[in-house]
DNA sequence: ATTCGAAATGTTATACTATATCAAGTCATC
DNA sequence: GATGACTTGATATAGTATAACATTTCGAAT
């Protein structure tokens, strides 16, 4: 797995990579990936960057799609839950996956001079450190949230 | 270092602890912990639970503090700059900080079951599934996003 | 003790982000 | 072609956060 997002790629081939990803997982998994979420979906590829809802929803509205917020954020939902986007707290912003159809924990950095963000990997045994040092990402702060279940929920839950 | 969130503790320490630490800080620090600030500090410290802004807010009002959004932000903005207290990006939350004083990066863990919020702390050389596994919560997602500076923009401003 | 500048607060308005709800359409299957 | 699950359309509203500017307070230096 390699870390995306600083420096150069080639673009094409990472926007067709992401949707032949996506329509692969929707083929095996039954999942319909309709009008809208592809055209998300492509527009977050393209970009390459975390864009809010909003603005996406400008660029659909534009190309005829409705302009209710209700439209984006169906779609943007779509693709997190099933790993094709990943949303960025810190920013209120969308995504698309850099790992499609990896199972992963995704870690982000965030470049607060550009506004870059990138997106890579740690698994529960590799240190945010180790994943930054080795891009030469200077961190200066982070957010780390887990969520599920606390020791007392999970018997409850028995 | 010791893990708080789950399970029993001392709260009345918890509290008096909290205010005193923000106290002495501000004293060395020659920052002002001037009324408002205080009372939101007391008001997370007291709930010992993550807070919307509007939560406090309501607080605050009923106590004749103006009830403006501004009033409240501002005094979290105070807050967290100053490491009293935390936001929970996942909740849109604020949380009294549990080791106030101690410069640490905050591993926030969310019971999806109680919306208890446990702050621990994982150093960059700490993994975040041990500082888990140690208490018995059970992660199901996680978030990690980390601020700073990119190689190339750390290059452009020196 | 006065003045001066920085910091904090008061106040109004508005921007930005996200969801609830219910009606209508689409699609695959029986 | 009826059924049921899923998706979309459309309206309204909820929830979160900041901009901007006037006013006050505080502390330090005269």
């Amino acid at each position: 797995m390699q870390t995306v997002g600083f420096g150069q790629h080639d673009h094409s081939a990472c926007v067709g990579g992401g949707m032949k990803a996506a329509e692969d997982v929707c083929a095996a998994q039954g999942l319909r990936l309709t009008k809208g979420r592809r055209r998300v979906l492509e527009i977050l590829l393209q970009e390459h960057r975390a864009m809010g809802a909003y603005d996406i929803l400008g660029l659909l509205s534009d190309e005829g799609f409705a302009s209710q917020p209700p439209v984006v954020y169906r779609a943007l939902d779509f693709l997190v839950a099933n790993g094709f986007a990943h949303k960025i707290q810190k920013l209120n912003a969308y995504i698309a996956c850099a790992h499609p159809g990896d199972s992963h924990t995704p870690v982000f950095l965030i470049c607060r001079g550009c506004e870059t963000v990138a997106e890579t990997a740690a698994s529960l045994k590799t240190t945010l450190g180790e994943v930054a040092d080795k891009i030469g990402f200077k961190i200066e702060t982070t957010i780390v949230e887990a969520e599920g279940m606390c020791p007392t929920c999970a018997a409850a839950a028995t």
